[in-house]
DNA sequence: GTGAAAGCGCTAACAC
DNA sequence: GTGTTAGCGCTTTCAC
């Protein structure tokens, strides 16, 4: 009986026919794709001609049931967020000669969703998890490290075992933001921030927060002209913000957007009520996304190094995949970026 | 000998060990899990119950080895336009509900790195594949929708019937966009396109030039006063491009980007070499993407209605996954969203 | 309506 | 160095 193609799925070319056309065993094809020892080069060399005659790719979801799919998953908390596209230019460095490739979730700020899409990833059995931007509790993401190996970007949690982080120094990024707008003569910064606080300490923008307000309390600010101002609602509710904090008695001179996608609102509602920048407001964002150096941009922001900080996540990744057990947290630090925005005259 | 644990894929629970928790065979589970005929309504009950007692997560990649995967595969060209949001907000809607869930592969615009994430969607056994803004020839496509339910999104090829396609009328919109500048009273209107002649006539930037080009010369413009100019290395070149455009001898009063995120860069860079919008220079895009709404950018744009269609590829794609074979080709029609950016003085 | 068992494409333990 | 084979978790005939 000779029926090679029969049940076949999508009628793909198996590892079996590439072990006949080769002339060897099945589980020498094997060796040959995993790149495992004990294959000689005549062999290799057999197979891997045969492999390209027939143009075989290996079959991931079978991989994965006994071995690796050689896939990583990516949780990527929002698709809106000009900051991820550069942690992502970082991950497919990462990735650049192996035979790994990343697939991504995209999430909408919800933590729900996220779980959800986390559990689909783990369910199509990837290799390891890439969290970017991610709400979801430590404990949660915890017991997604006991399944797969997990490194998260922007989330602190630097005593955790379970999985690693790449992150940059947000409170220090935070209290550079207040000392850079200070030294360019701004008398009173103030602060719209994401006011999640059920997200915990591991949050990046209540990182930011406390460094932001650490930083003008040291300049001899007292706690109520310190304004940190949430806008809770999301992007929506950020044009409400400022136009609240630009009405009160003593409006400030300079507004930090706790993130570039958040700033660039505030410089879009800033300029709608009149305000020039930088001349009347100073304004100034976090991440050096890429819509800072549009022209009509020209927005200061803090330099968190996004590819390198994807880069090196993947590089964490690959290690805990290969076997590593210990934890690992990396912290970048941050560097100011001035543009225009923030140009007081003089 | 007793050893449920022995070897098991995370430690995760498996249908083996529900069947037993339930007391029934693990066809009936399967059974279950399919929501397939022939199964009691009381089995049904013990069954729900001891997954949901179990918290059993049915593993993807084992089900792909003979049945689906319940995953979409969506190749996204590009994670810097801001349409593309848009269109996954559709897909989820036309997930919405099901088992189904979108994974995404994400390309940086070169089609041979199209080709590997393609491959790898198909290889980890994607039960369909949605494809936006991809520049593959549509010779590959039909040769991936031989292997896999195609549908496209961007890409005019309304004549294959190997796969379906859902897209705005490209060609009557980039008409309406001569015809909406003529009649705000602009002179000398001029497109910057995206100039990848390569990709043939099934690229949606080819079908607005077609269309602006016509509905000029329908105007009585003749063909040397036609401007349409490629900026074919990408945004950084669109910059270059404005300079070179309004710097001839009859610069344009009125320049169309063939998208909106081309647009926007023109709005940037027109505003950067001194001129005032709309006074001295109207713009307009295409997409009508959330950045359009933005205050400091108030683009006028053509709304090709993003989350529809993205909403009506998912559709067409659950109806070939589930057997139909003959295409389908949506085209919706495109409408003008007025905006400061086009607002001619009085 | 229900269950036993074959088998999807591959990996890995083990025999040779 | 090379081949044989059990089995990963599930779906799907096919008996009963």
């Amino acid at each position: 009986m000779d029926r090679p193609a029969s049940g076949r799925i999508g009628g793909r070319v198996t590892i079996r026919e590439v072990a006949e056309d080769a002339g060897v065993s099945v589980a020498a094809v094997s060796k040959v794709l995993r790149e495992a020892y004990g294959v000689s080069d005549a062999m290799r060399l057999k197979v891997r001609a045969s492999m390209a005659k027939l143009s075989y790719r290996p079959h991931s979801a079978a991989r994965g049931m006994r071995g690796q799919t050689y896939t990583i998953g990516v949780l990527m908390a929002d698709i809106k967020n000009p900051f991820f596209p550069e942690l992502i230019d970082g991950i497919d460095d990462g990735l650049a000669g192996t035979q790994y490739v990343p697939l991504f979730g995209i999430g909408r700020g919800s933590s729900s969703l996220e779980t959800t899409i986390v559990h689909a990833l783990v369910d199509r059995q990837m290799d390891g998890l890439i969290m970017i931007g991610q709400r979801l509790p430590t404990a949660d993401v915890e017991a997604i490290a006991r399944e797969v190996p997990v490194v998260v970007i922007g989330h602190h949690e630097p005593n955790t075992m379970a999985f690693d982080s790449a992150n940059n120094d947000d409170e220090r990024g935070g209290a550079m933001v207040a000392e850079f707008l200070l030294g360019q003569g701004y008398k009173r910064p103030a602060m719209i921030t994401l006011g999640r606080d059920d997200l915990g300490g591991a949050d990046v923008s209540h990182k930011r927060e406390l460094g932001f307000a650490a930083a003008l309390r040291a300049a001899g600010f007292a706690g109520d002209n310190i304004y940190i101002a949430p806008a809770e609602d999301g992007l929506d509710d950020v044009t409400a913000t400022v136009r609240a904090l630009l009405a009160g008695a003593e409006p400030p001179d300079a507004i930090f957007g706790w993130a570039d996608y958040y700033a660039l609102e505030v410089l879009s509602a800033v300029r709608a009520l009149g305000f020039r920048v930088p001349d009347d407001i100073g304004i100034i964002g976090y991440d050096n996304s890429a819509p800072c150096a549009f022209t009509q941009n020209d927005l200061t922001s803090i330099d968190q190094s996004g590819r390198e900080l994807g880069r090196e996540a993947t590089r964490m990744l690959l290690e805990r995949i290969a076997g590593r057990t210990t934890a690992q947290h990396m912290i970048k630090t941050p560097i100011v970026r001035a543009r225009g925005s923030t140009q007081r005259p003089a």
